[in-house]
DNA sequence: TGCAGGAGCTATACCGGTTTATCAAACCCA
DNA sequence: TGGGTTTGATAAACCGGTATAGCTCCTGCA
């Protein structure tokens, strides 16, 4: 017999279809002894449940999905995804539910992604990242009524549950450590200010500027990409009082800047630190190697999951988990200002 | 009401629940006046399939997989798989099937999670990435009988469905374009050599050596890592006899390889060309930039996708699909030796 | 005019599970 | 000893579609 379903076993049992259902799903209404002997045929016949009948009488799919809405190019630099992807695998794998991962060019049509999975009962909730100020997903996730975890975006009330780390300490660690090594101008080349975490990181560098005696301390936006990092380094090397670190949002702009810096002649970390906000192998990589906020990716996923499960569980309550803070870790990039 | 059946679509068209799914699915059976009445009301309800109910009637989830066995930190610096999901996507879209996503950390578990798919039908068809010599994979699919597509591993007989680019041609039009540049000592370093591309790229090299009059084209193993691509490279540097170019099997070993050059103070192109057998954002960002052969792995996606349908639609023939050939993007990093 | 044949549709079984109503037997305690 | 509760199990309904046998009515052709 190629694939036995419930009914083989329970003609094997002699016993009804429903009683195997019971046996089989660890609930009450069958005694120890026939339970273990059901066990034990099913296992013989080594059958698995047909994925698509359960969700069809259970109404519930055994899958978790999770979009991305970034175009691909910008995405495969970083580890990041591939490590928060593992780490959600790992979360689900334990309860051996699935996950549904699709990249997508923007919100609008990732908010399509959630309406047919909605419809079509393909996933059981949904994982989100990079949120944005004034998300238009999370109403949208509310109207459909589908359980969701945002990773990173911390929310306030009637918001989505979440799990998040404290940018705001970690963009002080950096300054912290940076005013104490003697650097007084600092420039940070932030992302794009539609995301909530690029706010928080641009706030918590302007509120410690004062406090650290800071002389200048400008935040300036980017899109994450390398060419922007690069002109907007280019522009602050330019000026006749030059900074004399430079923080990252991003370990590709990091890099970029840092080719910036060689082409023009002002040596790292001699007249200038880098740090980048996010670590990588490409910040191992390159010389000097970049100092870098190191955040613990697959731990992030793994708890993203953990919460996602609980939250289809009881949709009620809404779980906001802190995780472990990101810590820096120092490289060649950073050193005392000449 | 939440959520249309075709049951309620069918009462309110005045039908049989039969004429409406005959309708909805384009099949004859209804007139076309009523084909019509019943699509209008099922816009009007906004119906959408339950795809778990479809998928127990018509047993076919409208889902393929896609397992990745490699560990997480290697995986994010490609943006290949990010370029690659993306295509895939796109193939799949059209039909709106869905893709599920699964990075394992080797092939013992990967094998296992083809049996779980397939016994709880979870998919309609996988795609294989990264073929060794004389793949378990192949095997177990077969007697899974689990449609499946390889990407870059071009079957004998008795293999899976493919989709493949030249690899022995891309590897030509490099070393061709490094010996008419001059160079006649070319160094390969290689990923392992348990991949079939792996070692097509070196035979093809051997195989070309003396045509070109090189005299000396070593290829040497790595496992991929940035690590063994810069000690391979110390090597290669340190002999008396050193090579005048180096052919890089991935990105990041050429990164990892420009580093080491500049740290033992050998100019790259002056006294070393550099070319990557992949292209990234990496190489790009590099100082020099790096010649690197540009595969467009989107497309190549795309049609794996295209080409699984098939198999899945009709399991008997066996599709080998070539795809567009890759082209050489020279960037500053080659030039003639000195 | 009669009948074969096809179009158009209905009724129903079915996919493989879960869930619920029901029931018999055993058990409990006064 | 008898009535009520608990335990262990069954049969049947159900989830939302698809597939199919069969029915009715209309058409065409001899």
């Amino acid at each position: 017999m190629a694939r036995p379903t419930i009914a083989d076993i329970a003609t094997r049992a002699g016993v009804s279809k429903g009683a195997v259902s019971f046996a089989l799903n660890g609930r009450p209404g069958v005694s120890d002894a026939t339970r273990e002997r059901i066990l034990k045929i099913a296992e013989q016949m080594s059958w698995r449940p047909h994925s698509a009948a359960r969700a069809l009488g259970a109404s519930r799919v055994d899958s978790v999905g999770m979009v991305i809405a970034r175009p691909a190019r910008t995405l495969g630099v970083e580890p990041f995804f591939a490590h928060l992807l593992s780490g959600v695998q790992s979360g689900l794998s334990a309860e051996s539910i699935s996950l549904q991962l699709l990249i997508v060019e923007d919100t609008a049509a990732e908010i399509e992604v959630y309406r047919r999975w909605a419809s079509e009962h393909r996933v059981d909730g949904v994982i989100l990242v990079d949120l944005t100020v004034k998300d238009p997903r999370v109403d949208e996730l509310k109207a459909l009524e589908l359980p969701a975890v945002v990773i990173g975006g911390r929310g306030g009330k009637g918001a989505l549950a979440s799990v998040w780390a404290d940018d705001r300490d970690a963009m002080l660690s950096i300054v912290e450590y940076l005013a104490a090594l003697g650097h007084r101008r600092i420039a940070h080349v932030a992302g794009t200010p539609i995301f909530q975490h690029t706010q928080r990181r641009i706030r918590a560098l302007r509120d410690a500027a004062p406090r650290l005696g800071l002389v200048d301390a400008p935040s300036l936006t980017t899109d994450f990409s390398d060419a922007e990092g690069a002109a907007i380094t280019r522009k602050l090397l330019s000026q006749s009082e030059r900074p004399t670190a430079i923080v990252y949002d991003s370990d590709v702009m990091a890099v970029a800047g840092l080719g910036v810096a060689m082409e023009m002649g002002v040596s790292v970390p001699g007249d200038l630190s880098i740090v980048a906000f996010d670590d990588s192998i490409l910040t191992q990589l390159m010389h000097p190697a970049l100092t870098a906020l190191s955040r613990d990716t697959f731990e992030f996923g793994r708890q993203a999951a953990e919460v996602l499960l609980e939250t289809i569980a009881d949709p009620a309550q809404v779980i906001n988990r802190r995780t472990a803070d990101p810590v820096l870790t120092v490289r060649e990039s950073t050193a005392p200002p000449s």
